[in-house]
RNA sequence: CGGAGUGUAGCGCAGUCUGGUAGCGCACCUGGUUUGGGACCAGGGGGUCGAAGGUUCGAGUCCUUUCACUCCGACCA
């Protein structure tokens, strides 16, 4: 194609609504335009590399078994009901209704289009298993929309969902889509990591991410030095040593005034952050109600609110406010288990369970406990609640763990019979006995591995595009169109390579050598050949976008090294 | 949802305090010169100043309301 044909709007400045690399580079190459907050449009080149993401994902998919179709981006909101998820997904579901008043919704995922696809035509077991995937739009309204396309509203994602008849042949499909994935990002160019994950909204039980790994991703995972552990912050456990406290303080009650917060505690009792019980107080939303829970950790570790959301399988938790706080009867900064209004539930940390000799509020302005026995405590839930911190030790091998950050880039879900069952998606197996389908689901998110590539991918001068995401292979830059031999040279070039199955940008504009130079710098095709001074020696360069090296070489031995 | 900020030409911004007929740079159009690292000269086109209401002889500027967008936070007893 002819850069001068195409609409490839480059810009000097950089767009005052970005501020991550891979969004500047990709508004300011001309790769995409933003329309409202998390939605963009995408021009020519954002176009190609979109489709160049997606051939990859379709080749890989198709050749491991999985077969594309193509499911309704509006969906009758019926079918969430049935699954229980139009309550429970919350405010990122689009919801609206017809003309005839009927609700329905924008899918953020489509479980439930997908099990009633199959739920339609699939009979017997002698049809499975089955694995169906769509490379199509999806609608969250997410709270915050940020980073381009990291978190737009409106994403391209492939999704894909197996049906089974037990849980083994699922497990196998897990694994089939967990190879195939890592196959899909290592032909990307990308560096990731696989990790365990929390299963989220989406629900059922393994699950696993794909984690790109860079140093502007949002998700926080824990990685151990010694072995291949890693996981989600979300989801990460570790190794612990139930909690030793010497000092065997009596039970009493002490006046602790204007202390508030675990660190003026300490300060005034002289004690480590260890020895206190920190209290964090939430409201859990479930489908039908909500409740007050206090969630009780070791005054130096963090509560980490997935696990602790999980451990009494609420829907979500969210802060109380002050008057919520006050109506349950508690008081901010004088929180703890003792003495605590015998509503609220109580989750203890495990790594408390037998711990003895601890500082605790006393549930009363201005008063704490000490030498308080986490045993002492009746109607307490224990479970690990934590967030691993650096430094703890993996579960595995005992090594070191890590933190780094991770762009999520797939996700895949052993679901079970989590939509199956509701939805009343059955087949019969040999004995004529009816089943739900056991389920796997398996996402990634396509335009998001555009800024993801770019994250990986860039230099102060632009993006540098991986060898298969790339919108050209080469581009064929003609220093001055207005010299009839260059121009006549370029032309030729760039006939020579597309004859040889390359994809090549000409740019044969009416603009100065520089000029050009810096826009190939900022759109970031992998090779550029320039035709220029050097062609009255019969010579051409080879440029590298990646190394921004370069090397002359004559015309026929270009169309060899290309 | 809490906090902060910004809306003026396609993009980046000044003008708002102190009201008096809307400006700069880039981009764009025309002509000319230039052609190996975002050229130069001359001429030109383009804006209901986010929206609504109010104050005023007069509002981009003051007041009220509202909308949109961006950033930060949502770790806290």
């Amino acid at each position: 194609m002819r850069f001068s044909n195409l609409l490839i709007p480059t810009s000097k400045e950089t767009p005052n609504e970005a501020t991550l690399q891979s969004h500047i580079y990709l508004l300011r190459a001309g790769f995409i335009q933003s329309v409202g907050s998390g939605l963009y449009n995408y021009l020519p080149l954002g176009k190609m590399v979109l489709d160049n993401i997606s051939r990859v994902v379709k080749e890989e998919l198709d050749s491991a078994g999985a077969q594309e179709v193509s499911l309704g981006f509006v969906t009758p909101a019926a079918l969430w009901i049935e699954s229980g998820r139009f309550e429970k997904y919350g405010k990122e579901l689009l919801r609206f209704k017809d003309r005839k008043d009927n609700d329905f919704v924008l899918g953020p995922t489509h479980e439930e289009m997908m099990v009633n696809l199959v739920k339609q035509s699939v009979k017997s077991y002698k049809q499975l298993p089955l694995n169906l995937y769509q490379i199509n739009l999806k609608f969250r309204d997410e709270i915050r929309p940020r980073f381009g396309l990291m978190r737009g509203r409106e994403f391209l994602m492939k999704d894909g969902y197996s049906f089974h008849a037990n849980e083994e042949d699922m497990k196998r499909e897990f694994h089939l889509m967990q190879e195939t994935y890592s196959i899909i990002f290592e032909r990307l160019g990308l560096d990731f990591r696989i990790v365990e994950a929390d299963s989220g909204a989406i629900g059922g039980s393994g699950s696993k991410e794909f984690m790109v790994l860079a140093e502007s991703g949002e998700d926080t995972i824990v990685v151990c030095q010694s072995c291949e552990y890693g996981a989600n912050i979300e989801a990460a456990v570790c190794r612990y040593a139930p909690t030793q406290n010497e000092k065997k303080d009596l039970f009493e009650k002490v006046h602790t005034p204007n202390a508030t917060t675990i660190e003026e505690v300490c300060d005034f009792l002289h004690i480590d952050a260890s020895a206190c019980m920190k209290v964090v107080a939430k409201k859990a939303l479930y489908d039908e109600h909500s409740e007050a829970v206090m969630f009780i950790v070791r005054g130096n570790d963090t509560l980490q609110e997935i696990k602790a959301c999980n451990s009494i399988n609420a829907n979500e938790l969210v802060d109380l406010s002050e008057e919520e706080l006050e109506d349950v009867g508690l008081v901010a900064g004088y929180m703890g288990p003792i003495g605590a209004p015998e509503a609220i539930k109580i989750v203890v940390d495990k790594r408390l369970q037998d711990a003895s000799g601890l500082a605790c509020g006393a549930n009363e302005s201005g008063y704490h406990y000490v030498g308080a026995d986490v045993k002492a405590l009746e109607n307490a839930l224990f479970d690990d609640i934590v967030a691993v911190k650096e430094g703890d030790r993996c579960i595995h091998c005992g090594g070191e763990l890590h933190y780094t950050k991770g762009i999520e880039v797939g996700h895949i879900f052993q679901l079970g019979t989590r939509y199956s069952d509701p939805l009343k998606a059955e087949f019969l197996d040999e004995n004529g006995k009816s089943k739900p389908f056991v389920m796997g689901t398996y996402g990634i998110g396509v335009s998001r591995l555009i800024a993801a590539i770019i994250e990986q991918n860039h230099d102060d001068k632009g993006c540098i595009w991986t060898k298969e995401s790339a919108p050209f292979d080469v581009t064929v830059i003609i220093s001055n169109v207005k010299d009839e031999a260059q121009y006549e040279a370029g032309v030729s070039v760039y006939e020579q390579l597309k004859a040889k199955g390359f994809n090549v940008l000409l740019d044969d504009r009416k603009e100065r050598f520089g000029f050009k130079m810096k826009d190939f710098e900022l759109i970031g095709i992998p090779k550029a050949v320039v035709i220029g001074k050097k062609l009255e020696e019969g010579s051409v360069e080879l440029i590298d976008r990646a190394t921004l090296s370069s090397k002359t070489l004559s015309l026929d031995a270009l169309i060899e090294e290309v």
